[in-house]
DNA sequence: CTGAAAGCGCTTACAG
DNA sequence: CTGAAAGCGCTTACAG
């Protein structure tokens, strides 16, 4: 922010090309406690039942009865206190609630990044489970950090969350135990939980990647390269595997240097696949391990001579308008996101624990667009 | 979920395609006390503080100093409720914690989807700087809706967040009066706050619109169509205007029937689009008002037989390589969920309420792809 | 350096 | 139908 935004009475553009209005309001036309309110002190000076209570001359008792809508009031009463509260702007607090009733009605999320294109349904869906079983969601990205995802998890589960989706970026979840053991639901999603027994909702990555590159063994590709994440990312492993077991299927001898592993930052990518592209027996064909790859690859092929086939783990908005339209390997993060919290929830709702770990696989789909059907071109 | 899952030894396939697989650890290698545990009263027995000085044979008091690195603790003593923390597995309640110190140190985010492409790096933004501040971010959905905006506010109030961030649904956010009187702080982004005055962070909606407009006259259009939103939505009322502007500044009289308003579903705006698209006069380009519209849009132009210019608002990812590349008025969504975030911190740092109301306005981007560019076709 | 008491704002368990 | 007391797990304010 800058530390003197512009003051005139005029609209001024700051070094950012930001334009800043003050605001209508004076200070004089606030209220007068609220810089008070401001100091953040028990909540600026909120009121409590205690407070209800008194203005409606009724016990406190009687103040949670109607703010809980619990039988046992005469209207009369009934009356008088939401009067009380009306007039005190009264709001329950329910960190204090939660405090008594020993569940918060909030679980947590952790994912590598909200700002990945399929991060973002996987959430939502989260969300809408959360919601119908009147829970809040607090979200958090690893950014693919292990640190970071226990910072998270930890700091969630101080927080005492009913329970945690978590999308692992570490290997080594054995951090989590006591959680487990206290009480706390968790469901991992997307890659499984590591060293601990959990439930996990996976899609089948092995299977996907298998048939998306036996696709491409089908429409005449033999020199086919792989570009994928880090390997220690299960994902990563996974479909590294389908497309060595696809090959070793078509009896297709795999030359390493059609392999590429690593970050998925455009420029790591870009020299992968135009390392692969060149030389005396260039890849025909790039199965990619993820939308980010995807993305990158289709730039770089976009400006090579020669066509290439494509096929892409993880579908890509407007990838049916581009030439040709970009065959994927699509898998569902909205379903992924709504088992998984349906599975916490079946944790939470079953008092006795009824439920042991599992693991859930979801079907992956090739979605054929012209990219993974084109012939290989020498 | 399935009622029944498969229980059978070898993995089977349910009737969706998901593949369930039984954990490996069975009921008798669980803690016994896990089926208590999971009936969710008192958090499953964790232990407290007073639990770990009991242990220690110390004060309550000097476990929380302890826990919370305060000085004025004799190494010893502190090595012993280490070892108390340690072998209880002792985590902070922070429920607990937060409703003596009067702040949670959670901060809310009202989008209106999460699933949208717009709002990921809007809310990996608000995280960031969340983050950097110490506070854990809660998110929530309003879908458009705002009695569900209000619902959700609300909800996050009575969690007492210390602020939120909102983009709005609703038109009246006079229900957040008492709110900020109590302290809450609150910072509108997107779209003003309805009928209170507060912080607001925006895109040039206006300016943006209007500079896109231009650009298509500048480029020989004068039949020129607007499809955006429902008109009640600000940033769609927003382009409408300069769209208006960029038109009136041309002295291009404009057709009613060239703009169409209303829901961004895929069918209603390929049936506006068609529609403009058809009969004796069609209109030689589009000014789409958002990235769900722009989307549908050029899936409709791809199919025309005529070549029909377009600019579109919002970026979209591939826009570069489809043929042609597609002209955008880009506004930078990370930059906005930043820009609110620190003004919410700025508004919970300044104790005194030194924060007068603002409105900033950040600038749009005009990208130039070749769709923007193309000459009129009657 | 250490700890007992009071209190944050609710709900629970109980008594009238 | 109504309410006083105790307690959830911490921190604050204070006394030794």
């Amino acid at each position: 922010m800058d530390d003197s935004p512009p003051r005139a009475d005029a609209p001024a553009d700051d070094r950012n090309g930001r334009r800043i209005v003050p605001g209508t309001a004076s200070r004089a036309d606030r209220p007068a406690d609220r810089p008070a309110a401001r100091t953040g002190r028990r909540y600026g000076n909120r009121p409590t039942m205690k407070d209800v209570a008194a203005r409606a001359g009724v016990g406190l008792k009687t103040v949670s009865r109607v703010v809980n809508g619990e039988p046992g009031v005469t209207p009369d009463t009934e009356r008088r206190v939401q009067e009380a509260i009306q007039a005190l702007g009264f709001r329950r607090n329910d960190s204090a609630r939660v405090l008594r009733k020993g569940r918060t009605a909030s679980i947590g999320l952790i994912l590598e990044d909200l700002a990945d294109p399929f991060y973002g349904p996987l959430s939502r869906a989260v969300e809408e489970v959360a919601r119908a079983h009147g829970a809040l969601l607090i979200n958090g990205s690893s950014a693919e950090d292990p640190a970071r995802e226990q910072e998270l998890a930890l700091a969630l589960c101080a927080r005492r969350v009913d329970g945690l989706v978590v999308i692992p970026a570490g290997d080594d979840h054995r951090y989590l135990e006591p959680e487990i053991r206290a009480g706390v639901a968790m469901v991992f999603v997307d890659r499984p939980a590591g060293r601990i027994d959990a439930d996990v909702v996976l899609s089948d990555n092995f299977g996907g990647a298998r048939d998306g590159v036996a696709h491409l063994i089908a429409h005449g590709h033999r020199r086919i390269g792989f570009i994928g994440d880090m390997p220690r990312i299960h994902t990563a492993a996974e479909r590294l595997r389908g497309y060595r077991a696809a090959m070793e299927d078509a009896g297709i001898p795999v030359a390493e240097k059609w392999i590429s592993l690593g970050a998925t930052d455009p420029e790591r990518v870009r020299r992968a696949a135009e390392e692969m592209l060149s030389g005396p027996e260039p890849v025909t064909a790039v199965f990619t391990g993820n939308n980010r790859v995807t993305v990158t690859v289709i730039r770089v092929l976009s400006r090579h001579p020669r066509p290439v086939a494509l096929v892409g783990f993880d579908d890509i908005e407007l990838a049916d308008l581009l030439q040709p339209g970009v065959t994927v390997v699509a898998q569902d993060a909205a379903a992924l996101g709504r088992t998984a919290a349906e599975r916490l929830f079946l944790q939470l709702d079953g008092d006795g624990a009824q439920v042991p770990p599992e693991r859930i696989e979801l079907p992956t789909r090739l979605v054929m667009r012209g990219s993974g059907e084109l012939p290989p071109v020498q």
